[in-house]
DNA sequence: ATAACATTCCAGCGT
DNA sequence: GGAATGTTAT
């Protein structure tokens, strides 16, 4: 099926063809000569352009074959965006070449050869969440405190570890807690290893390892992929460029994009410093610039290179567009999230009047936090509004339930689908009897599985039921198709039924049925065991097979005599969802306001773009503003918020928000100051700051639309309590002051009084002054100026 | 063993 | 304002 090289190799015409487009930048990139190359890739200037036209120039020219290209990814989606690309531009099945996510590929690599992985065939996949309770039960077993050994940080530290290239034996042990550390670390691995799954971070380790272990494997993949590029280098970490080298060796072409300007993920152990040690170490003799932007208009830009430059350690590079100044940067000033998200849904409905479709309308908030307020109000106005982030498809707890018990037909030993299923829906299996089979577990150092027997004296019978259950259910889906076989796990389970009772089981029962949806997608894409196996697939057409020794078995895997399958469909959607936890909401197709974090939007483009929330301690969020690395990861999250954005851009922020259930009082970010006057439109006065008419205008428009706020249909219900914000902001104090009040401090500056409490000379304040922090003042003593 | 209730803690981004 | 835990009553 594979089409080989020769008949492929077109007449230099076509070739030329793809090149016709592109700006003389993007050309220089495109054809750049062998050897290693950086672009530096600003927002919006044709980036995926780039690697795919390279990718297809390359080929055309037939410099390489396609089973000779590697494109690596972070997300999901750009790869398959740079697959839909590639068949546009090529007449040739790109399925030969290895294209996917750093964590995609290293899947594809071990399930080839999970033999000398030291990994049973059908290995699963931890997510993140599995993986903290896996490492939960960790904590447990060894009887250690879980409040001083917080799980999460257990396994955020041991996935740092890992990604740093670190096993537990490399762990320096400095005192208690990193002796402590190290032996958790330990006691996770081998429990993964007994359990036979791996989570994100161990696929990148163990496909490194793989490669720097074994010559012969190396030396094979090494001579394949000539051609290696890497989409948003500025994101990999230690381990990926490790990986990355492993795998170009020293005779290969990478081809490296990326903008310094867009980390935004060092808080996972993102090093923008790879990009230096890439033209450092891989002898980059080209470094293209790539600075013409072709999404945004003149004010959008210079406000995205204003606020950029505030940035030191930069690799240097300011974007420029030949579209003219466009529409000034709008600035809204509200008085509570409220008024906020109610100035959007006008906002947005006049941008719906004016033409524009809603899914060019995107509202973007540092936290998820902060998407309710706003879907409150596009709910109760009706207006259809898709959220991008928050809970996904596969993480959703009926699905996990249901991939639970199809985890255990594929294989019974996974200790963490056994224990999320094995009393729900309940079947009279207590803490007690678990504690026991635990026990059993642990002594024995076997699976809980293994270990049901070993207790079935002590009141394991109904233990005993639920295993027959899982094995009477693998029995029964033997031969079925992968739709009916979670069709028959669903019902036979009994989580049909059980959300059948629930009050609030309909919306589960209805994603319990997407799931089956999701499956026969899944079958019907084309190809799908092939692109978890296609590497024996390449070597059966292929001649490089013929080059190995020996002494490597390839492909560790031999096919199902009857079905020529390598790995059961089953299996294959297991990693599916694991890999892809999938969008959140399925109301794919409609014409829908689109919401996301600024971390989701990056790598998207609206024509119309809010930034809400720009408030000092949410954005810069108050945990990265700190040190000056945090800061700058900020406003380089701030750059890519702002850069997302073609024709309009609207920022705001609001005098007040609930957070953690209670009101809190927040000055506008630092990044108003960094932004270029010129290109800003204050729809509020500025500077008069607090309660400027506009906003109140807005609040009492919000104040009397409110309690009508009556939610249609089952689903969330939206409290309707928004003006407590407001009594708490407008009570005064005989002093003067009030909550909410905008003051000035001689030597903190500017604060918004968040407390007060106490009378006459005891009175005091408690003021957040933005950067300066939180401060609790004595009244008597500190001279605040009201400044409004 | 389980359901109903009370309490605590959290809300920072993702493969 | 919600999830996840801990506690109590059946």
């Amino acid at each position: 099926m594979d089409v080989s090289v020769e008949n492929d190799r077109a007449p230099p015409g076509e070739a030329a063809g793809l090149l016709r487009h592109l700006n003389p930048e993007q050309l220089a990139a495109v054809t750049l000569p062998a050897g290693n190359a950086l672009i530096l890739a600003g927002a919006g200037s044709g980036k995926t352009r780039v690697l795919t036209t390279r990718i297809a120039w390359l080929v055309q020219t037939g410099q390489v074959s396609p089973a000779g290209v590697m494109a690596v990814t972070f997300t999901n989606k750009a790869a398959k965006e740079m697959l839909t690309r590639l068949s546009t531009l090529l007449p040739v099945n790109p399925r030969g070449m290895w294209i996917g996510t750093f964590h995609g590929l290293c899947n594809r690599f071990l399930r080839a050869h999970w033999k000398l992985a030291g990994l049973p065939q059908g290995f699963q996949i931890l997510d993140a969440q599995d993986s903290v309770s896996a490492v939960k039960r960790i904590v447990k077993a060894m009887k250690l405190d879980e409040e001083r050994y917080i799980p999460k940080q257990c396994a955020w530290f041991i996935a740092g570890a890992k990604e740093d290239g670190l096993r537990p034996q490399h762990i320096e042990v400095r005192d208690e807690l990193t002796r402590t550390q190290q032996a958790i670390y330990q006691a996770y691995e081998d429990q993964c290893q007994r359990e036979g799954v791996v989570d994100f971070a161990e696929l990148m380790l163990r496909t490194y390892e793989l490669m720097r272990d074994h010559a012969e494997l190396r030396q094979h993949y090494q001579r394949r992929f000539r051609h290696i590029l890497v989409d948003e280098f500025q994101d990999t970490n230690r381990l990926q460029y490790a990986w990355l080298k492993m795998f170009a060796g020293t005779d290969n072409n990478v081809l490296a994009v990326g903008d310094d300007d867009q980390s935004i993920y060092a808080f996972r152990g993102a090093r923008v410093g790879n990009m230096a040690d890439f033209e450092r170490e891989f002898h980059v003799q080209q470094v293209v610039k790539l600075e013409r932007n072709y999404r945004s208009f003149g004010n959008i830009l210079d406000s995205a290179n204003a606020l950029i430059a505030h940035n030191s350690r930069r690799l240097g590079k300011n974007l420029r567009t030949e579209a003219g100044p466009g529409e000034p940067v709008r600035v809204f000033e509200a008085t509570s999230d409220f008024a906020e998200a109610q100035w959007f849904l006008d906002e947005a409905r006049q941008l719906q009047r004016d033409g524009s479709p809603r899914s060019e309308i995107a509202v973007l908030y540092r936290s998820n936090a902060q998407s309710r307020v706003i879907e409150s109000a596009l709910f109760n106005a009706g207006v259809p509004y898709r959220v991008y982030g928050g809970l996904r498809f596969f993480e959703r707890a009926e699905i996990k339930h249901a991939l639970a018990y199809l985890r255990l037909i594929e294989n019974p030993n996974d200790d963490t689908s056994f224990l999320r299923v094995v009393n729900f829906p309940t079947r009279g299996i207590g803490t007690r009897t678990m504690e026991l089979l635990q026990d059993a577990a642990r002594s024995s150092g076997r699976s809980l599985w293994q270990s049901v027997g070993a207790i079935a004296g002590k009141g394991g019978s109904n233990l005993g039921a639920f295993t027959a259950l899982v094995d009477a259910m693998r029995d029964a889906t033997r031969g079925l198709t992968l739709r009916e076989i979670i069709e028959h796990v669903v019902q036979s389970s009994g989580l049909a039924d059980f959300y059948r009772n629930e009050k609030e089981g309909a919306e589960r029962l209805e994603n319990l049925d997407e799931l089956v949806n999701a499956a026969e997608a899944f079958v019907t894409q084309e190809g799908f065991g092939k692109d978890a196996v296609a590497l024996p697939v390449d070597e059966q057409a292929g001649r490089i097979a013929e080059r190995l020794p020996a002494a490597v078995a390839l492909v560790d895997t031999q096919p199902d005599a009857e079905t020529g399958e390598i790995m059961s469909p089953l299996a294959a959607f297991l990693t599916h969802a694991a890999l892809e936890a999938g969008d959140n909401q399925a109301q794919a197709g409609q014409d829908a306001v689109q919401l996301m974090t600024v971390h989701a939007a990056k790598g998207l483009e609206f024509d119309q773009v809010f930034i809400t929330g720009l408030e000092e301690g949410l954005f810069p969020h108050e945990n990265a503003a700190a040190d000056l690395d945090g800061l700058e990861e900020e406003r380089r999250l701030m750059y890519v918020a702002i850069t997302r954005a073609r024709k309009r851009l609207y920022l705001s922020f609001s005098q007040t928000r609930m957070l953690h259930g209670q009101t809190r009082y927040n000055l506008k970010s630092r990044f108003f100051d960094e932004l270029p006057e010129a290109a800003l439109k204050w729809l509020t006065p500025k500077l008069q700051g607090f309660g400027s008419g506009y906003a109140r205008d807005y609040q009492a428009a919000w104040q009397r639309g409110t309690g009508l706020g009556s939610m249609v249909g089952a689903g969330r219900v939206v409290p309707a309590s928004a003006p407590a914000a407001f009594e708490a902001q407008a009570r005064s104090t005989p002093n003067g002051l009030r909550s909410g009040q905008g003051v000035f401090h001689t030597k903190f500056g500017e604060g918004v009084i968040v407390t007060l409490e106490g009378i006459g000379a005891d009175a005091r304040a408690q003021v957040n002054f933005g950067r300066h922090g939180m401060k609790w003042l004595a009244l008597s003593v500190a001279k605040l100026t009201p400044v409004d």
